[in-house]
Formats: structure tokens, sequence, C-alpha cells
DNA sequence: GTACCCCGTTCAATCGTTTGAATCTGAGGC
DNA sequence: GCCTCAGATTCAAACGATTGAACGGGGTAC
């Protein structure tokens, strides 16, 4: 008669197992984790596979975890949950993770708790690996960084301290970007740049000026704002911006959030995108193509992103530099917001 | 002299710091938790305490697990990562599961990896307990729930068969919004429901029929149709709705995300909003208030949801039932999309 | 018949912590 | 001087899995 799982409350151990079955708990041990090295008897197979499923035999992880000092976990930190880029890199991080039989779990930082005292808390033998994704470095969290004895990498985000991330060609896309807008016949071109504090701004930043000068434009300062990757951050730099004397025909938004705030803006000043203004902005979010007018973007691949972040991760040597920036696969998705200038 | 953490490339342990202080490696571990019982000389302490510093000592979370069966990880899973309503209840277990001295982790079910799967890998001895957040409800899913030796809740979902769950009165919220365009005048008012197998849809739509028949209001079949919790899905719903014969003045959309959708269908068909049709929907996220028009909605606690859930998770045993139902501090938040018939 | 080898299985140490129980050491009471 | 007792500390047995090494028995070679 077969006794379910739940028969009994105690937990079921190697040992339970290797009773049942009537052989040594080595065995078991090897059955389950399908040891190569393992010479045994057809009927002894079947019978120790038998006695596992009889009573539902789980292993224990933190003992295999003890013994093995690996726990099958990797952490993933980012700074916040609400920012759709996110989320795809996750998803693609989460594939890469299972698909070498480990599981990725998330965890934000930023909000009720500081990066570093996450960091810690992750840190130490709760995850084999830590990806920490965006956000903006702070001394501390390198310290405990530096303190950990785990491999780690940072995601979206370079350090010019710690060479060890994966990377998105932001300056491409930022190239892609005012290549289309001077393609439309704009000269008199604006971006609205992200926090200073964020390693994805300043190299969009760079990589928008690189492109101006490549096409011979100048971009006075008050051509360059900062916002926060927000709706009200956009919204906030899209007013500043159209405050100036000499008004830009068209903008290049660092993000795709503040991206929706800019347009939200230009509508309260009355303005027409794309009849007055042209708007062009990095990712390609569900949100880019149902806002109004729809959002033209360069999108870039997040999701390889998050994958290629697990596989370094998994192969690279913790002590290793790692820097790798990502720069195939952007596409420049035309949209309702950009059109040649009048 | 200090050796620092990094001295000599084995883990430190208990032994290690005991040897260093001079003490029984139990005493260590007392200090180490703060045990109230432990009599101790001051200096010992400081003693004990000062190589705990010196030698970088930091407990083996594995060992722990295995002796004390705990492991100081919540796990919650979500069906899909850039819905920004599961962003707000993340936000809130954060907070309430660090305040509770736990960590929480949060992973996604459904893209690479089916849900069941994901709860299998999660389920044992990875988390001490498992919040299980929207999604459809699987036989398969229910199964491994019920073979879970550690307490699990559900988020944001019902499920008749299972009495462990939090959620909030999408009825109520329901309910809010027809009043709201009862109150502007509307009685050809439509809804657009969400998917039939999602718990929250089923509720919204429970509450819309019974706020219509509170009003004496009828609603015929074609005025509710049923669309995906994406932008996509809120556009199909809304061409589907406006091409009957008679148009509606008023849509009620259970979610924020195909709300978006509409306002882009409403616009492709050269409908206003509010103008010709006034729209209203649920969840206040930032989105809403930044679309054009911006969206009046009912806002409802979704940090409050995530808290509760992980206090109700940890303070109730896990063989007792749990149905907890959020009512308090909903909000209509008046904007745009919505003004007195015409 | 003895030596050897290989197959299948068992032995036993180990991972680092927790925790009830045992032990030791002075000090105080009589 | 002996007993008691509390305070301070040590002992040692778990927790459950992994894994290199040892073992036993039957077959083959010579």
């Amino acid at each position: 008669m077969t006794r379910g799982p739940r028969a009994g409350t105690k937990r079921v151990t190697l040992v339970d197992v290797a009773a049942a079955a009537g052989v040594d708990k080595a065995i078991v041990s090897r059955v389950v984790n399908r040891d190569p090295t393992l010479l045994i008897r057809p009927e002894t197979r079947t019978r120790v596979e038998a006695a596992i499923v009889d009573l539902g035999y789980r292993p224990n992880l933190s003992a295999r975890s003890l013994r093995t000092a690996k726990t099958g976990i990797l952490g993933l930190v980012i700074p916040d949950f609400s920012n759709p880029v996110y989320a795809q890199i996750i998803a693609g991080a989460e594939a890469a993770a299972l698909s070498s039989g480990n599981v990725l779990v998330t965890g934000s930082a930023g909000g009720a708790v500081s990066p570093a005292a996450y960091l810690d808390l992750l840190g130490n033998g709760r995850v084999d690996g830590l990806l920490i994704a965006g956000g903006a470095p702070s001394t501390q969290e390198q310290r405990i960084l530096d303190g950990l004895d785990i491999p780690w990498l940072l995601v979206n985000r370079r350090d010019r301290k710690s060479r060890r991330y994966v990377i998105l060609d932001d300056a491409k896309s930022a190239h892609m970007a005012v290549e289309h807008l001077v393609e439309l016949g704009h000269t008199e071109i604006a971006h609205i740049a992200g926090p200073k504090t964020t390693d994805t701004a300043q190299r969009r930043l760079t990589g928008f000026t690189e492109a101006m000068e490549e096409h011979g434009l100048r971009t006075p300062a008050s051509r360059i704002v900062v916002g926060e990757y927000t709706m009200d951050g956009g919204a906030e730099a899209a007013a500043k911006l159209m405050s100036s004397r000499r008004r830009p025909t068209a903008i290049y938004v660092a993000n795709v959030a503040a991206a929706v705030g800019v347009l939200h803006q230009l509508a309260a000043l009355d303005l027409s995108v794309p009849g007055d203004v042209s708007v062009v902005t990095t990712h390609d979010t569900e949100l880019a193509s149902h806002v109004m007018p729809a959002l033209t973007t360069v999108r870039m691949p997040l999701r390889e992103l998050g994958a290629r972040a697990v596989r370094s991760l998994l192969d690279t040597p913790p002590d290793a530099q790692v820097e790798l920036l990502l720069a195939d696969d952007f596409t420049l998705v035309r949209r309702e917001s950009t059109a040649p200038l009048a």
C-alpha cells in the first residue's frame, strides 16, 4: 500500500528511503543526483526510485548546501520594480538561470532597505552569485561587494573601480536616435538626460554629444537638461527645455518613462508632436507603442542583457574581469512621434 | 595585529572564532544569536565580539538552516514583472518581510517556466514561506501547493478550494467606478473585463453588474467585453465595444494597462475622451496620470496588500484558514478621462 | 586451488551550527 | 572542612546530505 507524502508528519530523509529500499543511503544519494560513476543493478535502481516516489522524498536543500557549498540560487538586486526596463532584464536572466539548473530570485533595494543592507542580507550564503542591476554606486555598497565571497557582476551599469560588468552600448543607442533625427532634417536637437549618478545616462549623453559633433551640429548647454528616469522627471525637464529662448525642433529623451512625461508636458504647452517637436527615446516597452502619439524608440536587447549577465556570472572565475558591451540587435522603431522637419 | 577578513582563503567558522577568543564555540554561537539566557562575563563577551570582528566571521546560513529548519527567506511568485501593479505589492511585501527579520525574494512564473515548476523549485527548502500572487490557478499548481510543507498564501487571488488568501475588495472598486459615472449622469455604461480565468477580473465584473443593478441600470451582454490585462487587450476590446449598434457613453475598464489601450483605440476611432466617452479604471499607477487624457482611477492599497500578505503568512499556522478582504483606503482619483454626460 | 579483478554496495567522515545537558569553579553558609 | 549553589563555560549530539575509500563475493585466468 502506498503511503502518501503526507503520511506521518516528519520529513522523509535519505535514510528513510534507504531503509525502505533496503540499501545504503549512499546509493540513494547517488541515484538522486544521477551520479554517472555509479554502478548499480537495474532492479536495485528501480527499487530505490520506487521508494523515492513512494515516500515522497525531497532532498533537504540546506543539508545539501552545507555539504556542497552551493545553494542553486542566484540573486538579482534591482533598484526598483516599477521600471519596466528591469522586467525584461529579469525575464532574460530567469530563463538563463533556469537552463543552467539554478533559480533566480530578485529583490529590490533602495526603497525600504538600503542597497548595501540588501547585499549584506542576500550576499552571504543565501545565493551562489549576485547580479546588481542599475542604481547608483555607493562606497558602502562597494565595500560589501569586496567582502563577499561569492561571484557578482554589475548589470546595465559600469563601474571604473570594479571591472565586472555587462552593459548595453547606450552610446550607440543615442547615436541611432540622433542619426534618425538628422535624417529627418532636424538640426536643433535637444537632449533630456538622466541623473548624473546613473551610468546609462552618462553613456547616452556621451553618445549624444559625439553624434551631434559628427554631424557638425552644436549643442549649447541649454539644450541639455537633466531629469529623473520617471514620467514626472521627463515632464519637468521638458518644461525647462521649452522655456528657453530658442526651442529645439527635436528631442532625444534618455528614457522611455521620461519620454512619456515629455509628451504629456508638450501637450500641456499646446505643442504638437511630431508637428512642432519630434521625440525619440531609448528602450522599446509596451508603453512606448500605446501612448499618443506612439513613441519612436531605439530598441535594445534587454532580455539578452539579462541572459548574458547570468551566463557570465556562472562562467567567469570570481576574480577575473568581465567587461562585456552588447551592441548587436539594436533597432530603431519608427512610430508617430518623429517626422521630417516642416 | 588584525587579520582582515580576506586573510587565508577558507571560510571563517565558529570554531575559528572560538579558538581566537579562547572559548567554546557554543559561547560564540550564543553571543552571535544574542541568546538572552546566556550568562557570560562582560570581558568574555568583549573578547568574543572582538574575535568576530577581527576574523570577519559570517555565520554559514546553510548550516544554520539545516539545524533550525528555517532559512530566513520568504518567496513571492508573480506571473509577470512587467505589470506595474505587482511592483507596488512587492514593495509592501519587501518592507514587511524586512521588518520581521526576513528577506523577500521574488520570482516570476509563466514565462520561461511554468508556475508549477517554479513552485516546485522554490517551494521545498529554499524558502520558509511562499506567497503566490495573481495568475490563473491550475490543478497541477494546486497539487504542488498541497504537497508543500511550508506555509503559503495566495495574494490578490482567491481560490474556492484553498482558503488561504489575502485580496482587495475588487467588487468595491467596481462599485466606486460605476457610482462615479452615474453621478456624472451616465446610464449607457459598458465594462471591459479581464480574462475569465483571472480572479480579480471576476470580482470586478460582479461588482460592476451589482452596482448597475443597484442603480436600476441594465447591461446588455454586448456591453460587457473581455480583454487581456494588457494595452493590446484593452485596445482590442474597445474596438469590439465601439463597433456595436448603440455605443456606450462611459466605460469602466477593469485594468489600467487595458485602459491605456482603450484610450489609444478611441483616439484611433476619432472619439474624444471624455467628450464622447468617459473612461474610468482600477489601479492608480504612475502611468495613469501621464497618459492623455490622464485617467480617472480607483486607487487601491496595493502596498498594504503586500504587507498584510507577509504578516498573515508569518502569523498564521499553516493549516489555519486565512480569508482577508481589504476594503479600506479606496479612493476615486478624478482626472481628465471622465466628464458629465453632455 | 589460489590470486586477481571488477561489480555492486556499504562505511564513515565531513560540512558549520544549535542547544539541552553536563561540568567546573569559586564563594558562601554552617 | 564540607556541602550547596549559582554562575560561567564546555560537551556532545543532532540536523541531512555528499563522497572518497573500503569491502565482499563471484567469476575468470592460470
